[in-house]
DNA sequence: CGCGATCTTGACGCTTTCTTGATCCGGCGC
DNA sequence: GCGCCGGATCAAGAAAGCGTCAAGATCGCG
């Protein structure tokens, strides 16, 4: 993957830090990619797969947090937020989200370039043991990088809720994954009714499986919960 | 490495910040081990083997600089440095030394936490494909993580109270678990009807003994309780 | 504001699981 | 042999859980 220099995704909105934190990665012969938006920075994060992400929080049309949520989905590249707030509850928030860690502004330079150290060091370890992107079963295939699913050559489209569950399933594949954590994963913390995980798996049986009545992959666990088989039941 | 709950090693010679420290990892159920020297600490790296080292720089016989470059030369091990010292020159030494992460005295306990599962998170990551939790026997394979029971190749499946059953069981291989112990355990607190035992226990038989009617594993104590052999009967 | 997509909710029939009672079995003391 | 006891087995009804459909509510976007 590093045939070149380390790769820097560097997502921050702020033209004055940009101005000063481009010369100075430059100066360690890193190459760098630039977001100014949270929509910019997930998209460039999925075209260019950089060896680290420096974040800001703080951006114009969303939160750095989900951004970090976005994209743990499908890839485990290292992740340093940089924000001006302080609190604990931010940093903890932010951590949880699968930030690897986080700076306040204003930090030194020195300081920086030692943490982006061990980020790389973290990426170089990690790249051995990479996660498909990618996950397949029985005709269908689940680009997690992409957020895309076909089945075969055809495109099937998802909605939110019916990508989360299964990308919940497919973080767990083989295991039995219980109503409780579905619903915590998909719904947020709050959500109890697993009423949803019925009408959903059922919409996700109806778009993934050959026999929606006799699912191969989608299976049941009757009072426990529901579970992406790692190969076809019968 | 981690069938119990994670291992940290607390390497800290003021007896003030280990008694803050020592209730609030305890109470995350991780285990401890302290160390009050860096020459103890190295020693207890080896010998213990932790999943993550909580490391003070300020040690009465060395530099914790030092303990985290010995350390790195043979383990790979996520090293946290606290330190009194704030000076950008120290956390760039120490990270570069080796450690992955620097936190500064005071520090709020909700960041130490936080920035410990991060680390924890990387410990997992590191070592390739953590395999489950494993109970065999004869030719039946109870998989506890993944909450799946095979005879040989096919998979069996159980009920809720056969699976919990089977599992209590298992918790207690080779010994006598009273119908006491047993309904409290599958049915709660408030069972007392021990028909409920015989008919579930004929079920489990059922479905993983060779002849049911001659179970080799699944024994009754009769007017005791049941017990799951740790090897075949006759 | 209006539209389509998505989410939520309720109703209903079906399946699985649980509970319970009836019956059977084998050992033991009388 | 007979009666008793704890355990094993079987089956049927009750209860809980599940799948499906569809009608509203809500959201997001133009």
């Amino acid at each position: 993957m590093t045939e070149h220099s380390p790769l820097i995704l560097l997502v921050e909105d702020e033209p004055q830090l940009r101005r000063f934190l481009r010369p100075m990665l430059r100066a360690q012969n890193y190459r760098l990619v630039e977001a100014e938006t949270a929509r910019e920075g997930v998209a460039l994060a999925h075209s260019h797969n950089p060896d680290v992400i420096l974040l800001d929080l703080g951006l114009p049309d969303g939160d750095g947090v989900e951004v970090t949520r976005q994209i743990r989905v499908w890839s485990p590249v290292p992740i340093i937020v940089i924000s001006a707030r302080g609190k604990e509850q931010d940093k903890v928030g932010a951590l949880d989200a699968g930030a690897d860690d986080y700076l306040i502004k204003p930090f030194g330079s020195a300081e920086l370039l030692a943490r982006l150290r061990v980020a790389l060091r973290h990426a170089a370890r990690g790249s051995l043991a990479t996660p498909d992107a990618i996950h397949t079963f029985g005709d269908v295939r689940v680009d997690l990088g992409r957020r895309t699913v076909h089945r075969g050559e055809v495109e099937v489209h998802l909605t939110p809720h019916e990508y989360k569950l299964l990308v919940t399933l497919i973080h767990n594949v083989g295991k039995v994954v219980t109503h409780r954590q579905l619903l915590r994963e998909v719904w947020g913390p709050g959500a109890q009714e697993n009423h949803y995980l019925r009408v959903y798996m059922g919409q996700l049986r109806q778009k993934l499986e050959e026999d929606p009545a006799r699912p191969r992959w989608l299976a049941t666990d009757a009072g426990v919960g529901y579970r992406l088989r790692d190969e076809p039941a019968r």
